[in-house]
RNA sequence: GGUGGGGUGGCAGAGUGGUCGAAUGCGCCGGUCUUGAAAACCGGUAUGGGCGUCAGCCCAUCAGGGGUUCGAAUCCCCUCCCCACCGCCA
């Protein structure tokens, strides 16, 4: 969520962050209720103040009165009756005001606040101006170096067959062929874009996500976690997943079942949801600062609107495993930018150690969501991807593995995420934290890229060094 | 799932209709004393919101929601959570 504050304050800067994001929210209604709101809130606060004050006035004689009523007769009760009518008609006139308020604030609040969630935060100033996927801009590129095993390296200039001397498989092809997954038993069992992972690809997909969880916990320091992947509606929307995200998630509608009782449940679609969690509510001790978690998790995405979308193979599927990092800081913009430049610098090394050349692309306003300010995507290449050529076969081409979101307070604020500068002896107001997230690495789809680049001539593929100890020190599938 | 007991400030723990945003202890911060520290003593110490140039004022909050009442931490209803025992169970 947005500060309302600064949203009164610059109600330009909200309309126009939502324009650059492509997002329609009605700027001016939000804030015609929100002093709608304030107005009959503060008649609301005065009348209670006056009610309080005569309640404690009034209140005890009222009380004598009632006692003093019951043992009285006749003329005397008669004007004690009077006296104590007349103390009542007054907090009694009050209360009506205050009711009659209460029900405008009750017609008027839950609108408001389902229009404040809706605020987009806006783009920084230095996010590039765009309508979507198209004008995001490419910042830099990494091809492989030559290696012992492939003296040639690897330029994404150039085709497959002319960095490697042969036509590449895609990876469907050498999914089939070497029975690392089966799509059809998948769809079989879960419907469309269901799978299962058999054997070395089984065990590939383990090995990528243990090295990926190994890198971050054991070599940078991320605390490693297991958090819930099925959460409140609460997480969703503390993390800005819903309500704009809701036909994405899948839900357990547990309060429909019999017998009453019971909360409605979300499959979380990224790890995030469950890290970000965690504190939701807590003013953190200072000096714990940044948080720096790490989990791997199952993930969950209807896939809503994608219909017809990269239907084959691994890529966009509804479950995968992801390892994701998340860093809780202070509020500072100059140290949220600085955690964003190392979470992306750990993606890089990771991705260069397992030898996949990638790109960074810098989202533009348009493709970035509603609760980032900045996000910078990361893209392996794919030879089995993209157009195709004039021997029908796939050209080649980038797909996104991993996204690098940079959000402010915008969460923080939703999940009501704090900290006191200063620590515990620090004076003065609490502070919203920052938060930012960036994918490690997921799996199935990383293993497009690791079987396209590393297939061999003969079908076969080579294992990643770095990913051998965690296959028993297999050198080789099929 | 059954039965019983609970949910109060950073923590522990009083409080069963007004004098309660809440005793007391611990912790924490400041001070006195001390060569320094400890002890002792004194003072301070919740969160959110609104108004105000400041000083400050006001409102809300005792798990959450609704109700009774002139007035609710306290009474009533619902929900959630925790603990204990029993049952079931990977």
């Amino acid at each position: 969520m947005i500060d309302p504050k600064l949203l009164r304050d610059n109600p330009a800067r909200f309309r126009d962050g939502a324009a650059k994001k492509n997002i329609a929210v009605d700027i001016d209604r939000v804030m015609a209720l929100d002093e709608r709101r304030r107005a009959v809130q503060a008649d609301q606060e005065r009348l209670r103040a006056e009610q309080n004050k005569l309640a404690k006035e009034s209140g005890p004689r009222m009380g004598q009165l009632a006692g003093a009523i019951k043992k009285a007769s006749g003329a005397e009760k008669e004007t004690l009756e009077r006296e104590l009518a007349e103390l009542r008609s007054r907090p009694a006139a009050l209360k009506e005001k205050i009711q009659a308020l209460d029900g405008e604030l009750s017609a008027l609040e839950p609108g408001l606040n389902e229009l404040l969630l809706t605020i987009p935060l806006p783009p920084d100033d230095d996010v590039p101006v765009g309508k979507g996927a198209d004008d995001n801009v490419e910042l830099s590129r990494w091809n492989a170096p030559p290696t012992p095993h492939w003296p040639t390296g690897f330029d994404t200039l150039k085709s497959f067959h002319h960095n490697r001397g042969f036509v590449p498989k895609t990876h469907l092809e050498l999914v089939r062929d070497l029975k690392l997954a089966d799509f059809e038993r998948g769809v079989k069992m879960a419907g469309s874009r269901s799978y299962l992972l058999t054997g070395d690809g089984m065990l590939l997909h383990n090995a990528v996500l243990r090295y990926a969880f190994d890198f971050m916990t054991l070599r940078n320091g991320f605390t490693p976690m297991s958090v819930p992947v099925i959460v409140h509606e609460a997480c969703m929307v503390g993390t800005g997943f819903f309500p704009a995200g809701r036909e994405q998630a899948y839900h357990i509608e547990e309060s429909k079942r019999g017998g009453g009782g019971g909360h409605d449940l979300f499959l979380t679609g990224t790890g995030e949801v469950g890290l970000m969690g965690v504190h939701q509510g807590e003013i953190i001790d200072e000096a714990l600062l940044p948080l720096r978690y790490t989990t791997v998790s199952t993930c969950f995405r209807r896939e809503a609107g994608a219909a017809g979308k990269d239907t084959a193979g691994l890529y966009r599927i509804h479950q995968f495993d992801k390892v994701e990092q998340v860093v809780i800081c202070k509020a500072d913009e100059a140290e949220s930018r600085a955690w964003h430049t190392r979470m992306i610098g750990y993606v890089e090394e990771l991705l260069r150690s397992l030898g996949l050349p990638y790109r960074l692309l810098q989202c533009c306003t348009g493709d970035l969501g509603p609760k980032n300010a900045d996000m910078v995507d990361v893209e392996c290449w794919m030879p089995g991807r993209g157009d195709l050529g004039r021997d029908s076969r796939p050209l080649g081409a980038y797909g996104e593995t991993h996204s690098a979101s940079r959000l402010y307070d915008f969460q923080c604020r939703r999940l009501n995420m704090r900290y006191r500068p200063g620590g515990e002896a620090g004076q003065g107001p609490t502070q919203v934290c920052h938060s930012l997230n960036n994918t490690v690495l997921a799996s199935p789809r990383v293993l497009i890229p690791i079987l396209e680049m590393y297939q061999n001539a003969d079908g076969s593929v080579t294992v990643p060094e770095v990913l051998r100890p965690y296959m028993g020190g297999k050198q080789r599938i099929g």
